[in-house]
DNA sequence: AGTTAAACGGAACTGTAGTGCCGTTAGCTG
DNA sequence: CAGCTAACGGCACTACAGTTCCGTTTAACT
């Protein structure tokens, strides 16, 4: 007898199976690049996919879950980070670098969709924070060298330092619609050296100013 | 003989062409709070608002077109910035603000659904666009104030400050998933503050140091 | 108050997304 | 390489979102 919790794709990952799902996922990146998450069904995924219909609905049932296994596919093409020497160099190079992923033709819209769909579903949500975590971690080093250098103070988050480069950007894109440029590029990395260099992303300030209300 | 181009709801937008637009927006904002962008549809709407489908279908025609209608109205309703004196106090209210918003059962679910849609349709972007311009437009004194007192540098963007102070923020709701909570508020509009005093925010910056490639 | 047609709303219709059934294909194991 | 069954795929069915038609209500103007 089998486990009847398994789900379907568990048992038998390879072969055929691996290949439906490379398919697919293909297929609901085009659609949702070229026609964003508000169009996409899975009815069409499996038209254009070339894949029983049954299949789609059977594997992954939902548009929210397609794409959340879509993020756990582009969690795992890492891209690594960049070594120039400096902080601001780093940063600058990071920051070009999701600019470019953004205002790229099928990036950018694709990002959009994927960013959507997360506010639907806490799953999908999870898939997209998983995402940003691991690219996240990768850049961290440039940070923590930083503080090694003495360019930045003791303590300082590197992570959040890291984040504080894609905000902006990520704003642009998805709520001010302000260009999303080099210059913008730029100024997000140079603001967030600036800021770290002033000690806004020190961490676990215990030693803060005494409050003085009441 | 009537123009035959004008949209239904603009020849006679008085009474019950009001309230109608007044309950269907009411029953849209309640279902993308509490069911999100991707399970909200025009039947569902007309029924919740008790209003026949057919007027929803002839005035909206779409989601999208519904949550632009939506964006529209919540732009009238605009809060008054904070006057605390200082740079960092009044940029902190802002901060603590819409973190505020943000985290508000209604409100955070809200915001999420309506940049949903507005990664889906181009007017629905022009207006979520619309929005924050004015959001912007009403907190940017702040910042030339501090110019004026002399904290900032000459040739500070107001708009790109205040933007900065969202960002984090919005880059939390939406990608990272990290805790949207008053550290991370004070923490925005800090960053941003001191970025803005090294004067990562001076627009045209044509002094800026000559170019060193090649 | 009366007139006009803009806007609403009920009811019947249609296309298609989503579901269930079952036979076929092919991945894993020994 | 043979057997077992996970996973796929075609087909028929269902439910309901989206559309059309037409009669009723009522906002705007005189």
């Amino acid at each position: 007898m089998s486990a009847e919790g398994a789900q379907p794709g568990t048992v038998r990952p390879g072969g055929r199976t691996a290949r439906v799902r490379a398919t697919v996922l293909r297929a609901v990146g085009d659609i949702l690049a070229e026609r964003g998450f508000a169009h996409l069904d899975l009815s069409d995924v499996a038209r254009r996919a070339d894949v029983g219909k049954t299949t789609v609905y059977r594997r992954w049932g939902s548009v929210t879950a397609l794409v959340a296994d879509l993020l756990m596919d582009m969690a795992e093409q890492s891209s690594p980070r960049a070594r120039t020497g400096s902080l601001l160099g780093d940063l600058k190079a990071n920051a070009r670098l999701v600019q470019r992923t953004l205002t790229d033709p099928r990036q950018g819209p694709l990002f959009k969709a994927v960013i959507a769909a997360a506010t639907c579903d806490a799953r999908t949500a999870e898939a997209l924070h998983h995402f940003y975590d691991i690219r996240i971690r990768e850049w961290a080093p440039c940070v923590r060298q930083a503080v090694d250098r003495g360019e930045l103070p003791e303590g300082t988050d590197a992570h959040e330092v890291i984040r504080a480069v894609s905000a902006p950007l990520y704003y642009r894109l998805l709520a001010s619609g302000d260009p999303l440029d080099e210059a913008a590029a730029d100024r997000a990395a140079e603001a967030a050296a600036a800021a770290a260099k002033a000690g806004a992303y020190v961490k676990d300030r215990k030693d803060e100013k005494i409050e003085r209300d009441a």
